[in-house]
RNA sequence: GGGCCCGUAGCCCAGCACGGAUCAGGGCGUCAGCCUCCGAAGCUGAAGCGCGAAAGCUCAGAGACCGUGGGUUCGAAUCCCACCGGGCCCGCCA
């Protein structure tokens, strides 16, 4: 799988230590075997371990304490010829624990480190796209979207480091009824389609729009018919209305992607909905459905005049066509699916947005018929970042690739992640009265805390602690400073939780510094950042100055900070950038703790001095590089 | 009725995929310390029960609530089953 070999040696150690224990449990006579490694739960036993003795011992009907030592005595011996292996003990509990030579593996880490770009451990990657984001283009992203995002986007960075081709897809659903509402609103209830002034336009049509025609709705059951109207006419596509709606969409979608650009995500593509739509490859898919026979036309019963398909869990059907010939919500899910991994034609042509994006060209989706010479969809892989309330919809989508081309549903992966909700008293603050300890966020309500709104207030608060630390630097540069405070924040605080957990988000919680949290991790790069700054030496690391980097805290700081590649794998493999977070967190303190009490620009020998600086210099490059896989923004001082 | 997810310290979380080693790790909060010394957004230490103003003394010392109860296993926070509590999903809405 792997093409080039790994620039982080922890890996090279771990596959050493595999590779001795095949053999020797080999040259014992005991074939077959799964080897296994894990870390010790404490450094004191090695650096890894294995329990295989245990396994071994039972079959033999041996004590595993005795096969440790035959174990560790025949691995001690092919160890030999490795270049990282620096001890194996046996443990009298049925372990084998297996020892880095410390000089070495430190030298190369830090050579192999400061060298070179850190990732792409694959030299030639598969395509995927990985579709995040998709906020309806009616308001503005509130702190749930963001989960998405950050999620979404991470994963995007993640792949991108081991090496694979990503597409980042934003879907945006410019023909659903929430965009219709905001017409609705400027056309029959006389809201004006200009925000005022200083107000960002889609917090606009979201706080001051949105909710009110959604309020206006519940007193006049009237208006929905109006709401109907204006659904027709976009999802028509052409005349007046149509046209209006799509200019503010546009409007709103701008000053969407300036929050998520904010935010540090950028996308490849936006794929339109009423493109979608419009495309025909649904009527192809449906069509290739009803040969098959999947599909099923209901002339009786409750579902008479639809057309559906089995439901995959329950086995009783579920509608697809609607009996006046329009097709359901997931039928716009699975011509999408099928076009992300190429089981259908590509319709699309595609065009430069016109909002030019920080960081990279933004495409849009056409059906004008030309072709230009970027390609999007037929991924070998697509995963969809969407929250758990959709999982059965997915299921359904998959079920349906699966019928259509066999094995397709493991190359279509839903990321699900549950909601954020609003702790009791952060609604309290918004002027809902809750019962319970915690309330789900509702746009129409009016019950969500915007993305821009949160990360103005921690920027308010990062910019006066940043001040009281930086009295002379000029506004500019205290502001730069606080805004990159702000994201990492906001950012680290929703990616380090599992997706599966609910976050309840509270005002006081968010708005912490200290601990665990995306602060922490600028502030400990910036102190990396300072020794080198501020040394007469410079980073240099040979032979005879690694060997004199013994003392526990070096040794750990070189060994967390070779285990990137790890995390990295384990984070793609499972679709899970937290392992990130974690590693990050785990790098800082284990610099944190080597800054309190090793010295480097005090200590008075230069050899020792250099290779200091060296192990500083890898580590923070280290550290740099994992914020960057989680959008973090990085500065050499804060 | 069927399905998915969560339940770990006062609070918030990690560990669960692949079951293992003596104390199940962090963070917040509380208390006490550390800036003439590479940045204090940091670091270090304390917190079983009872008595005592306190130094301290007595008790606890196999088994200490990983939601509960079973099971599998030499071994379970981790796997399986049941139950309890919480959230979500099962529309000819999107």
């Amino acid at each position: 799988m792997r093409t080039q070999e790994p620039r982080l040696k922890f890996l090279d150690f771990q596959a050493e230590v595999e590779e001795v224990l095949a053999d020797s449990c080999r040259a014992l006579g005991f074939k077959d075997l799964q080897i296994e490694v894990s870390l010790p739960p404490n450094d004191t036993y090695g650096d890894l371990a294995s329990a295989i003795p245990i396994r071994i011992a039972k079959e033999a009907g041996k004590n595993p304490g005795d096969v440790a030592i035959e174990v560790a005595s025949k691995a001690m011996e092919l160890a030999k010829k490795k270049r990282y292996i620096g001890a194996v003990s046996p443990h009298r509990g049925g372990y084998v624990n297996f020892q880095i030579n410390h000089s070495r593996f430190i030298l190369d880490s830090i050579s192999a480190i400061s060298s070179g770009d850190l990732g792409a451990v694959r030299e030639k990657g598969e395509t995927v796209a990985i579709e995040h984001t998709n906020v309806n283009p009616n308001k503005a992203l509130h702190i749930g979207h963001a989960r998405n995002l950050v999620l979404g986007d991470s994963l995007v960075r993640v792949m991108r480091y081991m090496g694979q081709q990503v597409q980042a897809l934003n879907y945006v659903d410019d023909s659903g009824a929430q965009v219709a509402d905001i017409i609705v609103g400027f056309k029959f209830l006389g809201f004006s389609d200009e925000a005022p002034p200083g107000v960002k336009y889609d917090i606009y049509c979201g706080d001051s729009v949105y909710t009110k025609v959604t309020k206006a709705y519940e007193q006049d059951p009237s208006l929905k018919e109006k709401q109907s109207f204006v659904l027709k006419e976009i999802e028509k596509g052409t005349g007046e209305t149509a046209d209006y709606a799509r200019g503010i969409v546009r409007k709103i979608l701008s000053a969407q992607l300036a929050t998520c650009w904010r935010l540090g995500a950028t996308y490849d593509l936006l794929n339109w909905e009423s493109q979608l739509v419009h495309s025909g490859m649904w009527e192809q898919i449906f069509e290739s459905l009803k040969k098959m026979g999947y599909v099923k036309f209901q002339t009786e019963g409750e579902n008479k005049g639809t057309w559906v398909i089995p439901d995959p869990e329950t086995g009783e059907e579920k509608v697809v066509v609607r009996s006046d010939g329009t097709a359901v919500y997931v039928a716009k899910d699975i011509p999408y699916a099928a076009w992300k991994i190429g089981l259908i034609g590509d319709p699309f042509g595609y065009e430069t947005y016109p909002v030019s994006q920080p960081g990279g060209v933004l495409y849009s989706t056409t059906l004008d018929g030309k072709k230009g010479k970027v390609h999007f969809g037929g991924a070998r892989l697509a995963i969809s970042v969407i929250d758990t309330r959709q999982s059965y919809l997915q299921r359904i989508v998959s079920k349906v690739l699966d019928r259509f081309r066999e094995g397709s549903s493991k190359r279509y992966l839903h990321r699900s992640y549950e909601v954020v909700s609003l702790s009791k008293n952060t609604a309290a603050q918004l002027g809902f009265a809750i019962e319970g300890d915690f309330a789900h966020m509702s746009g129409r309500k009016g019950l969500y805390v915007n993305v821009d709104t949160m990360l103005d207030r921690l920027k308010d608060k990062a910019k006066s602690e940043t001040r009281r630390r930086n009295l002379a630097e000029p506004e500019a540069w205290v502001d730069d400073v606080a805004e990159a405070v702000a994201v990492s924040a906001l950012r680290y605080e929703l990616l380090k939780q599992d997706p599966d957990k609910m976050i309840v988000f509270d005002f006081y919680d968010a708005l912490r510094f200290q601990g665990d949290t995306g602060p922490y991790l600028l502030y400990s790069y910036a102190r990396a950042r300072r020794i080198l700054d501020k040394t007469e030496g410079k980073p240099a690391i040979d032979e005879k100055s690694a060997a004199r980097l013994t003392s526990p805290k070096e040794l750990k700081l070189a060994k967390q900070m070779s285990m990137l590649d790890l995390s990295a794998e384990t984070a793609e493999e499972f679709l899970s950038p937290k392992e990130i977070a974690r590693f990050a967190h785990e790098l800082a303190v284990a610099f944190n703790d080597f800054y309190e009490s090793v010295p480097v620009n005090k200590e008075e020998d230069p050899q020792l001095r250099d290779a200091r600086l060296a192990l500083v210099d890898a580590a923070s490059r280290v550290l740099a590089e994992s914020m960057r896989l989680m959008g973090i923004p990085v500065k050499d001082r804060i």
